[in-house]
DNA sequence: ATAAATTTAATTGCACACAATTAAACATTA
DNA sequence: TAATGTTTAATTGTGTGCAATTAAATTTAT
């Protein structure tokens, strides 16, 4: 394989924002959030602490370290996170007695009733994209699978 | 049409991250600026002010709401961020002249050099993705096509 | 058993993002 | 032209994101 420097002409397409694949990932999921924002807001309930209570809804409880995996999120964001949910009574927070390191997080009753409220968000949110399902699922499949690669 | 509640099998199913749009487009963004960073730590460069400088590299002077417009950021975001991108030589920020409300970022000498160093980094990150090029086009179009939607 | 290495959360510091507000400059209209 | 409305940046306040460091608990290796 040969190392070639691009030319000009090519650098210049190259670093153009839109034939990269960096910028419509970046900006597409801020304006996604952006579009889930008034559904949330009427839950009290900001994007990244959805995702954790997608997760609790799911599993009832986890360690901070477990969500972080599963979020692809550290302690330095995921824990004042927490604490602001545990102080809307949404969400527990305890030591393992088994092992003092970890920090469980469970469902308290406020958390677990939001459910109800927030399962009609993905179809809410499907149906505010407009977007042909067989689309939907291709381009949710193509970046599952970038994720992989990124990991 | 009909409107019709998910069943509870159904919401288990639509309240799963992995079947959702919005959390790998959340997490491959966010998995891909890390990515980026070990190759814009040589340049000193955070991913928006790269962003910002890609811009400027094309255009030579754009106001802050012309940068705003393209990146989809406000000056909330882009204010303070020009501010330590001026701290740097790297931009000019005066009043237009012509019209007093707005500001027009231009390149200053360290900033337009840059650029040289600069050219190299998407090659690199396509390299680093190890993506088939009709993958990566495929996506990048997938993705501008949804950002359209969005706005 | 004990020293060294690893794991886990918390903390600190910095840089976005963005809603909401403010203030100045400009445009429009009565 | 004077009043009203619009456009543009800046500011303020809150909430992420994340690198780097710290400290405690646990595990591993000796």
């Amino acid at each position: 394989m040969t190392a070639t420097t691009p030319s000009s002409a090519d650098q210049n397409l190259l670093l153009k924002l839109e034939n990269q694949l960096c910028f419509p990932l970046y900006a597409a999921s801020r304006m996604l959030t952006k579009a889930y924002l008034p559904l949330l807001q009427e839950l009290d309930l900001t994007y990244p602490q959805y995702l954790v209570l997608l997760l609790l809804w799911e599993h009832e409880e986890l360690t901070v370290k477990e969500l972080g995996d599963n979020l692809l999120l550290d302690s330095g964001t995921l824990t004042p996170l927490l604490k602001r949910m545990e102080q809307k009574q949404w969400v527990s927070r305890r030591r393992d007695p088994r092992d003092e390191r970890s920090v469980i997080i469970g469902l308290q009753p406020a958390g677990a009733a939001l459910r109800q409220q927030a399962c009609r968000i993905p179809e809410q949110l499907f149906a505010k994209l407009g977007m042909p399902q067989a689309e939907f699922e291709a381009l949710r499949d193509q970046l599952n699978h970038l994720l992989t690669r990124l990991q």
